[in-house]
RNA sequence: GCUCGGGUGGUGGAACUGGUAGACACGCAGGACUUAAAAUCCUGUUCGCCUUAAAGCGAGUGCGGGUUCGAUUCCCGCCCCGAGUACCA
């Protein structure tokens, strides 16, 4: 602590942020100051966070960057006379409550709710503006009641190609019953039936709901999953990294199993559309494009040319086709055994036993090495006749379009090194591809050559061409193909959302929306059952009426979170009734206007609850097309390490030494972590760090300049590092108001950057600057009455209008330093006139809530009113100057500056400037070739 | 490989539409106050050269070119760092 607050003579006055801002946090939560009303006047604004996942080890520095900046920017909304909707709940279910609680036995219930107090503490002190009114958790009954609500719908729906929307599964049954299957447009499963609509009606009931189930937008089916065996749990895509689970790091196989699964690739294409029309940052849409990865092409038909089977293969190049030398399909197809003759079988069964010994890892680390087999079979080239050999390679892969492609050596690099490897023909397309023995060449440049009734042609003539030819013969079509799988909804896990449905007959069946929520069963252990079924097996007696087995596995992490922000819509008030937020809310709110979270949710989160809300407007639950108008990525905090250097003796043993970074050149050490909250400016705190370890407490040092200097390192934030910051800490320290200005004072919030604490002093100088500008050599609240000057009127405006602009593009660090240049200007001016000093209270305000509320108290405003004050209008004239000091510079060289009046126009300041005897000297009595006069701005004299 | 970011003093960073590069802050150095320390205040601080000093000169925003009176900013080529993604047909 500082010992400056011990002197007892200046105690009672200096800026006391302890209890300034425990008072006021404490007022803000007795008055409900933050509590927003569904009914107003104002225009509506709504600023979401990415709500948290409560873990054991609570916030740290990194986490409440982005929280901060949303708060300043939902106060400063507030001042502008906005309606704000700010909240803030808890991702509750999740896999670390879990674990930890199959080693503990712990109930993860009980761990959430502890770990939510923690961060409820640990947030409310950094003094946001949350409307706590309206937090939810997800893992709250009342809440995944509507969770589950959502499920049942996306059960009861089908998506209508035609209307380009999903309606109701009964408009489907209508039309099945009215003209069979054959004039249905819908987004399904692949083996559907082809009937009529006699037939339909003549299935029985469980024939009706299995058929149904192909085309529901949740739906069961036998997925190939991710499964991670030592988990007990399907992972999906996105959650497996290299081979190993994300999250614990087990191995992960493939397995097929039945899983729920949500029907997004219906959406793809509205997915895609939509990111043009909502304002996010680039890489992130662009994440999403890739995601979803659109390819236009058609699909050509292969006729095999023995036997009655084709091979159908998709391909963006279909203008390549005469260049086809042959085909290749991935080692799992399907006609793989039938294609391979007697001849080539030993090769083939080889060269799939070596695919199937290969990790996934190492076919990605294998990308340069080709392979392959030959079938023995041929197909034929629909439009030239062409016989083309049948290969088989595991550069294929049976899970993209079909599996299968026609190979084009002259245009596709990767064709172009199997078809070298293998001695297969490389025939050249168009004319303007260069040296195709050489290396393929992708062009779409020049005219085609040996390719029969497309030569001549150019690229944009040959497609529609080539399309009509091969829809006439049958033997193709244009085609748009989406890399995005079908999402799998279902984890073998226990703290997550129960799925609202029951088996009758092997078919599922969704329980009444009556009987919502389907609370989560108590078990006796949080483990698989000794058959092999999720932890929900273990419930005891938990049947639908008391006979029908529950589906045993939950919903996955993503469920709750793709529609949290509807229910902060709902007030608490409404949450009693009977929707999971008003229709009136939902009309008022619409969408959120500002999101502010972290990139790695590009693909998940984001994607997932892009894709729900697209649902919901379908079926008119909601209004708005896309839930998040804007969004912000901010950076990530990286940790910023200290390391000590312990030396080491000549039989390679640690010592008790530890040598100053600057002079570990001159012995053999090995770096060793240490805490950075014992480390000042990189210098060891020695007593500190003594106590850090019991066997640091003899360490011996080896200083340079009397200071034991660390190293340093910038790695992810974690306890093992030692680099964990700690927001209570720099609150006891500083207080939150320097915390919330130095965690925007870091730098740009969309840049990732590590934490250094050694700024902060500055920080928290200013704060108390701020609060000296209120008060007199005593400590004695003091503000004068008079006129400001102009200077002071210039200072305050300069302010107001730079905020404004840096909020409205998030740019809060220059903010930060301007606040910093204004109160050195106004201390400078030994300004203390309240006309200026109140403006300025409000502008800070949205920054550093606790001490702008303390000193607009003690200016005699109502007490509180501080958050609804009107931010200050900015005036121009105060800014207008009437002389400006030019740059006079030579030659693009910046040599000098005039002072010379704005009222003078181009002409005569070039008059003044040749005059003038500093230039003359840099002229050396020539005529400069050119004198560049921009008004207000600039001079250059070209010599 | 592809896509998207980024590269500016000892450090974090600023320079918004092509117009004074290094604001603001940290650190460091020196000084004032003090018995002393802390705190506070003042001065200096891009690098190099020159000078007792004042001042001056030169270089400079990853590297190499270009456009321009003028480039951290625009264009071309390259290097490095970070993120995402991948035999995607």
């Amino acid at each position: 602590m500082n010992l400056y607050f011990r002197n007892p003579s200046i105690i009672t006055m200096d800026y006391q942020f302890k209890e300034i801002e425990k008072n006021w946090q404490q007022f803000w939560a007795d008055n409900e100051t933050y509590k927003v009303d569904n009914n107003s006047d104002k225009p509506k604004y709504y600023v979401l966070d990415m709500f948290p996942y409560p873990s054991g080890a609570g916030l740290h520095v990194g986490h409440p960057l982005g929280y901060i900046a949303s708060d300043i920017f939902a106060r400063y909304k507030r001042l502008k006379g906005y309606n704000v909707l700010h909240p803030m709940g808890y991702d509750s279910f999740g896999l670390p409550a879990e674990q930890y609680a199959i080693q503990t036995g712990q109930h993860p219930a009980v761990t959430t709710e502890e770990n939510i107090a923690t961060y409820r503490r640990q947030l409310d002190q950094i003094g946001f503006s949350f409307d706590w009114s309206r937090e939810v958790r997800t893992s709250d009954p009342e809440y995944y009641k509507w969770t589950q609500w959502i499920f049942m719908q996306l059960f009861n729906s089908w998506y209508n190609l035609e209307a380009d929307r999903a309606v109701s599964i009964e408009s489907l049954v209508e039309q099945f019953e009215k003209n069979g299957s054959s004039a249905v447009k819908a987004v399904s499963d692949e083996d559907t039936l082809v009937f009529s609509a006699d037939e339909w009606k003549s299935f029985s009931e469980n024939a009706k709901q299995e058929e149904l189930l192909k085309y529901r937008l949740t739906f069961l089916k036998e997925s190939t999953v991710n499964w991670c065996p030592a988990l007990g749990t399907v992972l999906a895509n996105d959650e497996v990294k290299d081979g190993v689970s994300e999250r614990g790091g087990f191995p992960v196989e493939q397995k097929k199993m039945m899983q729920w699964s949500m029907r997004i690739t219906a959406y793809a294409d509205r997915l895609l559309q939509g990111l043009d029309a909502i304002d996010w940052p680039e890489p992130l849409k662009e994440m999403q494009r890739n995601w979803i990865g659109k390819s236009t092409g058609a699909s050509v038909i292969f006729p095999l040319e023995k036997g009655e089977n084709s091979i159908e293969v998709f391909t963006t190049r279909v203008d390549t086709i005469f260049g086809v030398s042959f085909l290749v399909i991935a080692p799992e197809h399907e006609l793989v055994s039938s294609l391979t003759t007697p001849e080539y079988s030993a090769g083939i069964e080889t060269y799939i036993a070596q695919t199937k010994k290969k990790s996934e890892l190492d076919r990605m680390a294998d990308a340069k090495t080709v392979s392959g087999a030959f079938t023995g079979s041929y197909a034929i080239n629909p439009l030239s006749g062409e016989k083309v050999p049948v290969w088989i390679a595991d550069y294929v892969l049976a899970g993209y379009g079909t599996g299968a492609v026609m190979a084009v050596p002259s245009g596709d690099q990767r064709d172009y090194l199997f078809a070298k490897h293998f001695d297969l023909p490389i025939i050249q397309i168009l004319d303007a591809q260069k040296d195709v023995e050489h290396e393929a060449d992708a062009t779409k440049e020049g005219r085609y050559v040996n390719s029969g009734f497309i030569n001549g042609l150019t690229y944009q003539e040959a497609i529609p061409v080539l399309i009509e030819k091969l829809q006439e013969l049958g033997a193709g079509k244009a085609k748009i193909q989406y890399r995005m799988r079908d999402a799998i909804f279902g984890r073998q896990r226990y703290w997550g959302e129960p799925v609202p449905v029951y088996f009758k007959d092997g078919l599922p069946h969704l329980i009444e929306e009556n009987e919502l929520p389907l609370i989560l069963p108590e078990v006796d252990k949080y483990l698989p059952t000794e058959s092999g079924e999720p932890p929900l097996g273990r419930a005891k007696d938990w049947l639908y009426k008391g006979e029908a087995h529950y589906e045993l596995s939950t919903m996955p992490g993503w469920a709750g979170s793709s529609w949290y922000w509807y229910r902060y819509m709902a007030s608490q008030a409404d949450r009693e009734s009977n929707s999971f937020a008003p229709k009136s809310a939902i009309e008022y709110w619409k969408d959120v206007d500002l999101y502010i979270g972290g990139s790695e949710h590009a693909t998940g989160h984001l994607l997932y609850s892009r894709f729900w809300n697209k649902f919901l407007k379908d079926l008119g639950y909601v209004i708005e097309e896309e839930p998040f108008k804007k969004l912000i990525n901010q950076g990530m905090i990286q940790g910023r390490s200290n390391f000590v250097y312990r030396v080491i003796d000549e039989e390679g043993k640690g010592t008790n030494t530890f040598v100053s970074y600057g002079l570990k050149g001159q012995y053999k050490t090995s770096a060793v972590h240490v805490d950075v909250n014992i480390v000042e400016n990189d210098v060891l705190d020695l007593e500190k760090f003594k106590s850090f370890r019991p066997d640091f407490a003899n360490a011996e040092f080896v200083l340079e300049n009397g200071r034991y200097v660390c190293g340093v390192e910038v790695e992810k934030m974690s306890k093992s590092k030692f680099n964990v910051v700690n927001p209570d800490d720099i609150i006891e320290r500083y207080g939150a108001d320097t915390l919330r200005l130095y965690e925007m004072f870091l730098g740009p919030l969309e840049q990732s950057k590590p934490w250094n604490t050694n700024g902060i002093e500055g920080v928290f100088k200013f704060l108390r600057k701020f609060w000296k500008l209120f008060h007199n050599d005593k400590f004695e609240f003091e503000v004068s009455e008079g006129e400001p000057t102009k200077a002071e009127y210039k200072a305050l405006h300069k302010i107001i209008r730079k905020v404004e602009e840096d909020i409205e593009r998030f740019s809060f660090n220059t903010s930060v330093s301007s606040f910093m240049i204004c109160v050195n200007e106004l201390n400078e001016l030994k300004c203390n006139k309240r006309k200026i000093l109140q403006e300025l209270v409000i502008v800070l305000a949205p920054y550093a809530p606790h001490i702008t509320e303390e000193l607009w108290a003690l200016l005699g405003n109502e007490k509180g009113s501080l958050s609804y004050a009107a931010y200050p209008q900015f005036i121009p004239e105060y800014m207008v100057e009437d002389e400006f000091a030019y740059p006079i510079s030579v030659n693009g060289k910046m040599r000098m500056n005039l002072n010379l009046s704005l009222s003078l126009e181009a002409a005569d300041i070039e008059k003044l400037v040749l005059e003038n005897a500093d230039v003359q000297k840099y002229l050396d009595g020539k005529t400069p070739k050119k004198l560049i006069v921009v008004k207000g701005r600039i001079v250059n004299i070209v010599i």
